[in-house]
RNA sequence: GCCCGGGUAGCUCAGUUGGUAGAGCAUGCGACUGAAAAUCGCAGUGUCGGCGGUUCGACUCCGUCCCCGGGCA
């Protein structure tokens, strides 16, 4: 096969404004190998799993098409969920009425579930904000109630591709130790300047830039808000904690038939997973 | 040395008239259908600073000692 393509899996690889914090990979660590969907969304958009996975499904298609083999890499595992199982067809939902709805403290938007979609009220948790506000705009948007849409999911390729996936849980030790370095490695490649940048564009703190791991933690030291070592202190444990999410979510989500690596990332498993590509 | 405030969960602190303790955060585990690096659920742990006393019973009251912070000398 003539080389391969990556492609980004990352939710937060793929905006522009987020390069270092993102931990986005390097010119030189591309090489020549071509690199697809990493930064190509402007932070002032919220990138979501459905365009994620029709722009993956693109790319896939364009590299089978130049008889290249599409290599997905990254971890936000609702986007890899989304391409290859497919998800509800719910159509774009109006966007008065999806700032009306994220206007509403939580315990409103769930009492108006409970009016609403009586059902989902009752599945969902009533202090979780991103989901009771998403069931309550898909029934005012569309009519429907979401666990109507969610019946069907509509998109996925699984069913059309050969698939190989590998699933890297290393150890916890190792990998918590490697969450504080990033974070500290971070903020020396400059990770300072790009919140600097991100603020300067006085973008809706919702959007998922400003909400990216980093970002608030060193948006309050700049504003005078927290001590520098405290700063860290968080960062670190933000990632921390993101990662053991992360650990929970490909332990338990994807088919159990799915490859779990639990050695170090290290130079070893570099080498096979480059003659995995070189396949 | 004296006066005042304070020592309760890993951290910051609640604890009304005495009935052996809680909340947030952290931590652990888990969930996850269009914001997912998001959002949320569940669960530990405590010689309530030490010692003595009063009491059927003390984190709560009394005595004493230790430690921390502030003030006065």
């Amino acid at each position: 096969m003539a080389g391969g393509v990556v492609i980004n899996a990352d939710a937060s690889q793929v905006y522009a404004d987020l390069s270092i914090l993102s931990a986005r990979p390097s010119a030189e660590e591309m090489g020549d190998v071509p690199h697809r969907l990493f930064g190509h969304i402007d932070g002032a958009q919220a990138c979501t799993a459905a365009r994620w996975a029709a722009e993956a499904r693109a790319e896939i298609n364009a590299a089978h098409a130049a008889g290249k083999l599409p290599v997905l890499v990254g971890g936000t595992g609702l986007y890899i969920r989304t391409l290859l199982d497919g998800i509800a067809p719910v159509p774009e939902i109006d966007p008065a009425i999806r700032a009306a709805v994220r206007a509403l403290p939580v315990a409103q938007a769930h009492a108006a579930l409970r009016q609403e979609d009586p059902q989902a009220a009752a599945r969902l948790a009533p202090a979780d904000t991103t989901r009771v506000a998403r069931a309550l705009e898909v029934i005012r948007s569309t009519g429907r109630t979401i666990g109507e849409w969610q019946a069907h999911k509509s998109g996925g390729i699984a069913d059309r591709i050969a698939l190989s996936p590998l699933i890297l849980l290393p150890p916890r030790p190792w990998l918590m130790e490697r969450c504080d370095g990033r974070f500290v490695q971070m903020l020396d490649q400059g990770a300072v300047a790009e919140v600097e940048a991100l603020l300067a564009r006085g973008l809706d703190p919702d959007l998922p830039v400003m909400r990216a791991i980093g970002v608030p933690e060193i948006a309050a030291w700049l504003n005078g808000d927290s001590e520098r070592d405290s700063m860290i202190e968080r960062g670190q444990r933000a990632t921390r904690q993101y990662a053991k999410r992360q650990y929970t979510w490909f332990a338990h989500q994807p088919p159990a038939d799915w490859p779990r690596e639990s050695r170090h990332i290290d130079d070893n498993i570099a080498d096979e997973l480059a003659i995995i590509l070189q396949q």
